[in-house]
DNA sequence: CGTAGTTTTGATGTCAGTCAAAATGTGTGG
DNA sequence: CCACACATTTTGACTGACATCAAAACTACG
């Protein structure tokens, strides 16, 4: 899951065209990649930010995968979604300037850490970019709604089915395969996005397993028949 | 719900504040009404836009109340949000130009209709322009959370009580009874949005009423302890 | 007043939750 | 490398909340 060195730029990275720097001139990339903090490094349930505090910067993955989730008043959490490279994490913060949820890293990767003060800035002066930042946005609308439609009026089976389709997807858009990865997260991450118990999520998996439909050890997926497991979805 | 005459303008429309018109000075105030192409009169059951749709205009809610819906291959309907006063509509479909719900109009009222290709433009210009849009693009991703959260992981009791509060806390924003409201979407829309059958909803309204911690009649709700309600949800 | 649509109420069934325990995996120190 | 402790996952038996099916009551509108 790591594409490029902790030095590269935006200028040279595989991701760009799949995240801010999408339309834009190599000289209006170039501006964007100055301010660019850092590159930071996380390790595994290290947290990027907690919610409530202060949103200064939005952060973009480059590598590695994160967990979102909202702690509610008894500290019950539910998670809101799963993030891979080249996605934007943040975005709910534009409105009151913090963190409506807290983001914490599945497993080793980098951040690329986006000051707010100076993106807003840059927005004014390329018109590609704030284009590009809205789309980003609308992107993560239409990626909600699909949670919502997910958690809906589904089976567990159907909630499954969905989620493994959801992130084959995503690693396919990414260039990688799209039959064959591995889930960064826990079983109990997998339940609780999904409204179910974890011995929902584990037997379910049984049922995947014994149909065909995948193989499955520990962490990693491998989807034998993806129109399989669309039929679950849509019969 | 009727908030003010076909004909007025973004400067003396009292939503302004809630709107985008929020933190820009008069003259670009005006500027933005400009581009409102038309305040369109919707009538119930009408359609805003279809899914699928390209998308042209964004749409801000002057008066009345839509519904929004995403509908999948097999023609079932899966309901996102309703939208009220001041609310922006369509704003998942900056991605790829089309709209990916349908909205529907749950009463008689009003829409502004704006632009993307003058809008856009006009972000250009004016900064606090660009950063309220951002704004409420972000607002619809926190208020999509809540939805994931309240479809997460909550008993059908649950789910009432979130539905009842949220409606509550959004018409006391802006500046009705925050504990007497009319719904403007029938049971069907209500127990569609939850994930629940319309029996379900029923039978928790009937429960609500009997506890005293409602009074319901038809569709016009009087929330007789806002606490005991909260108290559901969080007990 | 009559018909169609919506909402409420009642009886029964089922899917996923809960509780409990076994199995498997992970990490640490001797 | 193994032994032990602890965390995670799987499997099993039972329960309960909500769905389903069915019919009655209410509402709206011509």
């Amino acid at each position: 899951m790591e594409f490029n060195s902790h030095t590269t730029s935006c200028l040279d990275c595989r991701l760009a065209d799949l995240c801010l720097p999408y339309g834009l001139q190599i000289n209006e990339v170039r501006l964007l990649d100055e301010i660019v903090k850092a590159k930071r490094p996380m390790r595994t349930d290290q947290f990027l930010y907690v919610q409530g505090q202060e949103c200064q910067n939005l952060y973009a993955v480059k590598s590695g995968s994160f967990r979102s989730f909202i702690t509610n008043s008894e500290g019950v959490e539910q998670t809101i979604g799963f993030y891979l490279p080249s996605e934007l994490m943040g975005l709910g913060s534009f409105q009151h300037g913090n963190f409506t949820c807290s983001t914490v890293a599945l497993e080793t990767g980098l951040v690329c850490e986006l000051p707010l003060s100076r993106l807003n800035g840059l927005c004014a002066e390329i018109p590609g970019l704030q284009l590009q930042l809205m789309r980003m946005l609308s992107k993560e609308i239409v990626s909600d709604h699909d949670k919502i439609v997910l958690l809906g009026h589904r089976s567990a089976k159907q909630k499954m089915a969905t989620f493994l389709l959801m992130l084959s997807q995503r690693y396919g858009a990414l260039g990688f395969s799209d039959s064959e990865f591995n889930l960064s997260m826990r079983r109990q991450d997998i339940a609780n996005f999904l409204g179910l118990t974890i011995e929902t999520v584990s037997r379910q998996f049984a049922v995947l397993k014994k149909n065909g439909v995948i193989t499955l050890k520990q962490r990693s997926v491998q989807i034998n028949d993806l129109n399989l497991l669309r039929l679950i979805v849509e019969p």
